[in-house]
DNA sequence: GGACAAATCCAAAGCGCTTTGAATGTCGCG
DNA sequence: CGCGACATTCAAAGCGCTTTGGATTTGTCC
């Protein structure tokens, strides 16, 4: 059931494989008539080019890769990467590229990268949850192959395309947020601090304390891969403490759930008795709106992040010369019912 | 920096195309001296071959495409395609296959699936989520490119492969279970039942109502995107009844928290004045394991099954003759925390 | 020693498309 | 009427690899 070719087509139609080709991809050289009548043929008989050998005839694959790294030990997917990527697909659909996904061992991202770039099987790459130093980004620029990174490396001299949300900036406030209201124990539950956004993160909160005159306490600072179940962990753990927090600043919003699953199994109340104030990625299957949201929160939406990078990238494909654009996206506050004066 | 391609690499060595490429991909007509040669070359040279040129001359392109359904009202992605794929995609790696991504607005999903055919850019399709009657089945069929369906199509008379969970069975349990608690007025809050899990879940619901003599009652019944807000919304419609339910079964741990949420806005407690049973697909992000689970679940892994249903594809791509494989996968259940007799 | 088979290697065609360079046809105009 | 300028179309080469159909060399056996 294989469609049919140019050359059959060709066949079909009297002309030479040369001019249906440039009657189908609109080259001028091109009789109005005739281009009208191969398209209609083409329609007629469902042709479709086949991929592989236009890729291979001009150098581009219209593709663009993906890698998500799986931890290793945990076998662990971020779920941001799946509305991340719903964003970018939607923008690959609308300029006819397709999507390259591979799932790659968190230790062997390296030679997954250099192995992508030179099957030369996609036109660009999207670099996700980078990390402090990342070596993959001297890897990719050496290689060549137009990439984006979304969220950015510290310690990285050299210039490169990122997007990234003002991740000190959404903490600084959020932890702002909880000082203003009176908070003076606030803690901080983080992602993984080998991440660099949460070391950003984590920057802006110590910021924030530092500003409202609140000396930090090793106690009320963790850092983790962001479940429901390490939000509940660390939640129960903290609330034991002797001097426990009465402000609360978490990662994510799978998280913060996990936080209040700890606070009311104590039999307290979020908002009332402890205040939570979250990152929200506005995750398709958890949403965090409305009028008055069940969580304070810091928001900037995952999904539209991943659009934003898509179009850089097919951008900086067009034109080389948009190598170095970089997009610093803001998260804005929103009040929610999770946050209120300290007891 | 494009790595050397197969003629520059027999230059170096002193041979022809057609012997390194023997050579490379490991056919018998060349001298072990000779290979390790070329596989010493290759290695030092960094050869990687070009993937497009190879999918071209073999006609087989190492890749499956999965298609993933976007709702273009509400720009949803389900998050179980996060584990699904992660499980599919260490099969892939395993194997040397890639996977495309297709994002797909859900009411373009027939034209999507035959562009990706006759592009031949995929050598077989994961099918997700199907729905009664599922025309994508049929379609697929007829194009002649392996598939696996991750689901089943009720109606659909022909054979196909196919990967399920027995989800009739797995309601019938869960419902069940809350009948021999004592349960009567027993809710489902289902999935979208426009797709054809949900409708079999909402038979092993009934079935296990009929089984107990309790008479079914449309307000206890209801069917949605399960989302934590969907959850939330229906819960709390459902205990403002007059009679309100005394448990409930639900389609998705998610949901459930937001169930969770709407008792608690009650003043209730879960497990103790109301019984819930939830599917469980396992999702990385949000674990409802341990010695005592928060929620009592039926409980199947999604990331399992994204690998099997790899692994049938490949196998049927290798041997087609393994095109109407099924597999049914049983959910188990666990005993939770939130169920109990009524009160 | 010569015939025949096995072991190695290679030249060339081909996968389906794009693109360069040229050929052919048309038209206007001096 | 003949010539340059366009407008159209085409033949053929090439993208990087595999694979068919020989060549050439080496080994074996009577």
């Amino acid at each position: 059931m294989p469609s049919i070719n140019l050359k059959q087509l060709s066949g079909i139609l009297g002309l030479s494989p040369t001019t249906v080709s440039r009657a189908l991809n609109g080259y001028p050289e091109v009789n109005e008539a005739t281009r009208k009548r191969v398209e209609d043929a083409a329609r007629q008989h469902h042709y479709i080019p086949n991929t592989r050998a236009k890729s291979l005839a001009t150098g581009r694959s219209m593709a663009i890769g993906h890698v998500i790294p799986v931890s290793k030990r945990n076998e662990m997917v971020n779920p941001i990467f799946a509305d991340f990527i719903a964003g970018a697909g939607e923008i690959y659909l609308e300029n006819g590229y397709d999507m390259m996904l591979s799932i790659v061992p968190d230790d062997d991202e390296e030679r997954a990268y250099r192995q992508i770039a030179s099957r030369r099987s996609v036109d660009g790459i999207i670099l996700q949850s980078p990390v402090q130093g990342d070596r993959r980004i001297s890897l990719l620029r050496d290689i060549g192959l137009p990439f984006v990174v979304h969220g950015r490396s510290s310690h990285e001299t050299a210039d490169y395309a990122w997007i990234d949300v003002d991740n000190t900036r959404a903490f600084r406030r959020a932890t702002a947020h909880l000082a203003q209201l009176g908070h003076e124990r606030i803690a901080l539950i983080n992602g993984l601090e080998t991440m660099d956004f949460a070391m950003r993160r984590r920057a802006g909160y110590l910021d924030a304390l530092a500003s409202a005159g609140i000396v930090q306490d090793p106690e009320l600072m963790t850092s983790g891969a962001m479940t429901e179940t390490y939000g509940h962990r660390t939640a129960t753990a903290m609330l034991s403490l002797p001097r426990p927090p009465t402000g609360i600043v978490v990662a994510s919003l799978i998280t913060a759930i996990g936080v209040r699953r700890a606070v009311q199994e104590r039999g307290l109340e979020i908002g009332r008795d402890i205040s939570v104030v979250t990152h929200d990625d506005e995750l398709s299957y958890f949403r965090n709106d409305g009028v008055n949201p069940v969580f304070t929160a810091v928001r900037s939406s995952v999904r539209q992040a991943g659009r934003q990078a898509a179009l850089m990238l097919l951008e900086q494909i067009r034109d080389p010369a948009a190598a170095d654009v970089r997009t610093l996206l803001e998260a804005e506050l929103v009040q929610g019912q999770s946050s209120g004066p300290p007891v």
